[in-house]
Parts: structure tokens; C-alpha cells; sequence
DNA sequence: AATGAATGAGAATTCATTCAT
DNA sequence: TATGAATGAATTCTCATTCAT
């Protein structure tokens, strides 16, 4: 297997898949079409995956596996909080920009009914990022870097989610078209505006001190 | 158009064409399936739609139609900020387990490749929201009841994001197993504690004061 | 099902797909060529038979079902055994001349390696004539008109080992040419021949008497 | 051709295609399968045999050759008829078992549309068997072992219709099941029940004398 | 106007055959 | 000369869409 192959058309094939996959969905995309533009034939493809939900699996996971790399990256930091808070939000938008692909891919199969094996593979994803930020939120909340009465596991969850957001508001249509409408047609090309906004929102999430509350639901 | 099916049909038609997408994607649908179940023929069915898409933007609009009123519903509110956020939780909540086909149309359209005219039928849904959002968000930080120096647009923009990953985490199966690596099994469906802890999260990050910030990224 | 389609249609259909299972075998029939050359469209075959095997199938049973029935007419007789012999052997002469078609599809399922449903649906045919011949072999045999000292099923066997040879000489090519091979090209359209020759042969392998035999194995 | 190839080698390619064709029949083997299975490539088995058919047709003579070969040393015998005979069955049952594969092929080509040329490779075998069996009947009309009012070609013909049903009732699926239909689990087991039973049948059918003649048909 | 049978273009997949290495 | 990766025509099957009744 692969042997003839060669890594980079390899990675050609399944770029183009991604590319393809990312353009078009799963269910529009067209092997013919796809193998076509790799510059192989069907028969070629068809021995490397065994059918086209193979192959699409196969696209998903390499654009996890670099996304989930260039997560790792991001996370690996001894800054504070908030520093390491501004990285992330700075490291997603850069991501977003260089990888669209991979991230419409990682979009696929958030939605899609019965598309049954493609969420399995996301699970190393978000498990990793599940744990990486939970683990600093609860390290900042020992240190006393962060409000203490919001559990660990559900702030890294909001954390998430919103990083999520940011990074589908970059790549994907729909989301961008929803980002104008919300901050403006030039905000959306402002990363640093985006950043730095997102940042304090963050900061300020992550610091409430109770003793300042004096208008709090019950 | 319409003239002889009677409003309750057409909300029949569109209702089970909105499970069906809700269940398989646009793609995987079967038109004639469709039909079959809503106990009609599929020549009825393209009497008032052109094609499937144009079927599937009607269910689309109802399926919006509906989250908007019901949106509406929870905006319409004279209370505080925070007491308004908490209920605003509750609502999408509330909604997710109601109406979860309708969220998941609204999912739908959130990926997808080239569907084309989707979105714009969104556009609705996304202007009302964020210009509510921006809004109260704006009234409240001339009433000094949320930190000033985050742009409202921008601040309405993260707070939909977290409310709209809160939807897709109760209705979409993708978000809602992802929701569960984060928070655990049993939290997905002790909808107060979520609630409490995401108004925590929202009031921390609208009412953080500046001058209480001491370790802050320059 | 079939509530458009006239019996003369479906019956068409399945006559079209009989004569090009039996001219090219199951795996070289063409199911777009069948459709085509039944003036009907692949999506019509797809409707009534699930897939190219079941259409098969319900062309093999109908082959089955005519051979059957006319089975059924040459056994229905009162005469002795060797009347009824000398019936039968006609009888399979002209169906084999009449019904080739449906012959070759019954010796397309005898070879043919992993077809694994096919011969489950001969075992009616099957069954049939060995009930019928082993019965009237030991009433015969009863009755002294056939030398007791064989076991009625082995004969029945053997009888109807000779007529289905007969019936593949006389439809299948191969067959044909090996019926050449033996009894030289004439012989192979002189049915009253090979008739009177075949029911000598059964004749005298009926009523052997022990009393005669000089020479047998021990 | 040939030249490199031992002779081995060309052996064990042609077992291994027969092997496959006798298994899933021509249409289903699947050439790179056999190449696989054979240890060889596909670029040497079509350096040696130009297409599909061709090597099927090679493997096709192998197996005729050798069944041929089988029936040669069969028929080389100066026994009487009857002893000739049970040895002939007996032979027959023994090659059933023991070249499964070489009958299977044998079979093949008995049905199966459009297979021009493979019938032509099966002249010999019919033609020496029916020139044998022909004149062993013819010889022992002669001498008076046998009845005289059968042309000896026919009667030829008879005996290998009965030999060629046994051998297929022993190798090939379909004709195995029908053979329990008709005589039951165990018997198809039983050779010696089996060889004795169809000894006795084929000699009354040789034997019968007209002068005991009392219910015939005119 | 309603029906749903019929259509047939389109897509996935297979595998005999070729040919660069 | 041998290899086996690559080719792509051919085939099965699906389903959006049409249209005769």
C-alpha cells in the first residue's frame, strides 16, 4: 500500500479531497471529479480507500491531525492566563486563515444526520482541548488567577466554545456572513480589533471577584 | 399557490420535510420519501416547490420563522441585564429540547458547502438577534450596569456565539456528544446547573470593573 | 406494486430478462440493455426488483413456475409405466423445443459458482419430480411391473437424470453439440428416434427380471 | 512462451486459476485475485495468455486433459460389460472426489451463455468418450451381452447422460443438493450403495430381452 | 387539480488490461 | 523480462423530476 505512491501525492490526493469536501459537502462532492483533479484515476483512489466514506474519513483525519498540531502548539505555554488566553485567540485566527480547509472539514461533521464514523475521529480533538484547558483553568483558579466558583470543566467548555465560533466565523461561510452582521463588513478583517476584544471579554469572565458583586440573581 | 391546501397541510408538508432534513442532512432527504409521509403526492409537492431546494428553504423559513417568534418572546423584557441573560438561557434551553428539529435545520445550513440561498434566509434571524443583543447590551453600558470598553456589537457577537453553541450542544448530535467530553454524562441534562453557570460565566465577563485589574496583558 | 404495470407487461419484462439470462448467463446480462430491450426504463425494473440478483430471480421462478406446471400436466396420467414413460419423454421433447429459454435458465443456476439464493428456488422442481417419480417407480414396483430389487428413490433418480440430459440436449448449446457428438447431426431432429430409442432403454432398465441374469456381479 | 516459466510454475498458475473458476465461475473470478494467489503478477499471466477468456480456456484443457486422461486409463479394460461396467462407475465416483475442481470446470462450460470457444476444447473428451463408449456397446451387441435393438451410439449416449449426471452429483453444488433430494443425506455418502444400485440399473437396461417382452408400446 | 408511475441522468464502484519502471 | 500500480470503460443502482391519466 502507498508504496509506489508517493508521500507528497499522498497528500495531493487528499488535499483535494479536502479542498473538494470543504467546497461541495460529503454528499456533493464527486469521487470522479475529485480523483480527476488530483490528477489520478478512480481506480487509484479506490485502492487506497475503499469507498468514498473511507476517503472522506480519511481527509477528515489528516485535517484534524494538523489542526489538533497546531492546537498543540497554542497550548503549550508557561504564560499566565491571560497571555496564554490572547495566544490561543491570536493562534485560532492565524489558523483560520491558513487552514480554512482543514476547519470546514472539522465543520462537516458538526452537522450532516447519519454521517456515523466522521464524529469518532473528532473525539481526540476534543478531548485534547477539553482537557488542555481545563486543566490551566483549574491551575489558574488554584493560583487564585481566576474566579473559583465556576467548575473548571464547564468554564474550559465556554472557553471552547467560543473559540470554536471564532475560528468557524473565519472559515466557513455561513459564519462569516453572521460575523459581519453582528461587528461590521471591516471588523471581520480587523484580527486585531477581534483579538484584543475578545480577550477582555474573556479576562473579565475569568476574573469576577464575588466580593465585587452587588447585583446577582439569587 | 396554497390555494386549496389548507393551512394545516402545508404545515403538515413542511413539518415532516423539516424532520426529515433534521434526521438525514439536505442531501440524504428522499423528496418522494418526503412526500409519502406527509401523506401526499410528490406531484403535489412540486406544485408548490420548484425543486428540492427551494422545498428545503421553505422548511428552512419555517424552521426560523419559529425560533425567531420564540426568540422574540424571550428579548421581549424589561429587566436587568442579568436577570435578563438568565432567562434568555433558560428560553434557548427550553427551546433546544422543544424544538430540536428546528435548531438542527438551522444547524444545517451552518455547513454545508454551496447551498447557496440558505443563508440569507438567516440573515433575519441573525440581524434580530444582534441587533437586540447589541442593543441591550448598549443600554446597559450607558446604565454603567456593564463595562464600557468592549465594543456592544462585538460583545452582543460573543454572547450569541455562546447561545447558539448551547442550542446546537442540546439539539445537534455532533455538539451534543462533544458537550458531554466536556461537562460530563449528567450535565447535559441538569439544565439548571449549565444555566447558573453560564449566567456566572456572562456576568463575570459584562461586569468586570477596570479598576480592579491588576495582572492584565499590556 | 405492479398496480400500473398490465400482467402482459410484467410478464414482458420478465420474458425480456429470461432471454438474456439465457443467452449471455446472469453476470453478462446487461440490466440497462433488459430495460431497454423491454421498453421500459432501469428505474421501472428497480421499482418491482430490488436489485439485478432478485430480478433474476423472479425470472428464474418464473421459468421454474412454466416448467413446473407443464411437469404437472405430463404426470398427471393413469396409463402403466411404461406408457407413461414413453408420455413423459414427449412431452420433454417439446417443452424442451417450445420453452428453451426457460430450460437454460434452469441450467444456469446448476453451475455457477457462489449464486446462492437460485437454487433454493429449484428445489420445488426438484422435490416435485422426485416425489412424483420415486411414487409411481414403487407402485410399479408393487404392482410387478418393474423389477423390485432398486431402491424406488435411486431410480427416480436415474429416470429423471436421463430426462433432464435430454432437456439440456435439446436447449443448451453445449449440450446440443455433445447430443451431435454421440448420435450425429440428423438424430438430434429425429424426435420420434431418439423417443423410441430413450424408452427402450428405460424399458428394459424397468423389468429386468432376476430370473434372467446370468451374468451379474456379485 | 513458456520459456522461463518452469513447468511448475505453469502448473500451479492454472491449478490456482481453476481452483477460482471452479469456485466463483468464470465471470466472478477475478484475474489479480488468481495472479495474487498464484504468486505471480498480472503482468506475467498476461504475457502467457492474452485475456480472461484465454486463460480460462488454458485452465479449462488442463482440466479436461486430465479428466481425459482419468477416463483413458477407465476405459482401458478387456472386462465384460457388466464388470466394465461397475469399474467405470466406480472410476467415476473416485474422480468426483478427487478432481472436484477439474469437474467443476467441466461443468462451467455446460451452461453459460456465450462462451464460443470453450465448448470447442470439450470435443475431445466427448468425442472420446462417446467413440468408446460406443464401441465397447457396439462390441458387446455383437457378442450378444447385450440387447441389439438400441443403436450402440444411443445407447452410448445414455450411459454417459447417467456418468455425467454422477460425476456433477458428486462436485457440483446444485447437483449435490438434488442429489439428497432424491436420495436422501446419507446416500449421497454411500458409494458403494450408490455404484451398486446404478450397476444394476444399467444392466437390465443392457440386458433386457425382447422375448420377454409382454407390455410394450408399439 | 392531484396522482404516482415512469424517466434517465448521474454517481459509486469494479476489474480486465496496460505499460512505465 | 517481470512487476504491480495505474487506468478508465463499463455496470449497477438512486432519486429528483416529469407528465399521462
Amino acid at each position: 500500500m502507498f508504496e509506489k505512491l508517493s508521500e507528497e501525492k499522498k497528500t495531493e490526493i487528499l488535499e483535494t479531497g479536502i479542498a473538494e469536501f470543504a467546497q461541495n459537502g460529503v454528499d456533493r462532492a464527486n469521487i470522479n471529479v475529485i480523483a480527476k483533479k488530483a490528477g489520478i484515476s478512480v481506480g487509484v483512489l479506490y485502492k487506497y480507500y475503499t469507498d468514498k466514506e473511507t476517503f472522506f474519513l480519511a481527509c477528515l483525519k489528516r485535517s484534524l491531525d494538523v489542526l489538533t498540531t497546531v492546537l498543540q502548539e497554542q497550548i503549550t505555554s508557561d504564560d499566565k492566563l491571560l497571555v496564554r488566553t490572547g495566544k490561543i485567540i491570536r493562534a485560532v485566527q492565524k489558523t483560520s486563515r491558513e487552514h480554512t480547509n482543514y476547519i470546514r472539514m472539522y465543520n462537516e461533521i458538526t452537522s450532516g444526520g447519519s454521517r456515523k464514523y466522521a464524529p469518532l475521529l473528532a473525539e481526540k480533538i476534543e478531548c485534547l482541548s477539553s482537557t488542555v484547558y481545563t486543566q490551566f483553568i483549574a491551575e489558574a483558579a488554584e493560583k487564585g488567577d481566576i474566579r473559583d466558583d465556576i467548575e473548571p470543566r464547564m468554564f474550559a467548555f465556554f472557553f471552547d466554545n467560543l473559540l470554536m465560533m471564532l475560528q468557524f466565523s473565519y472559515s466557513c461561510d455561513y459564519y462569516r456572513e453572521r460575523f459581519k452582521v453582528y461587528c461590521g463588513e471591516t471588523t471581520v478583517d480587523n484580527d486585531e480589533l477581534v483579538a484584543s476584544q475578545l480577550t477582555k471579554f474573556l479576562e473579565s469572565a475569568f476574573t469576577f471577584r464575588s466580593s465585587d458583586v452587588k447585583h446577582q440573581e439569587k
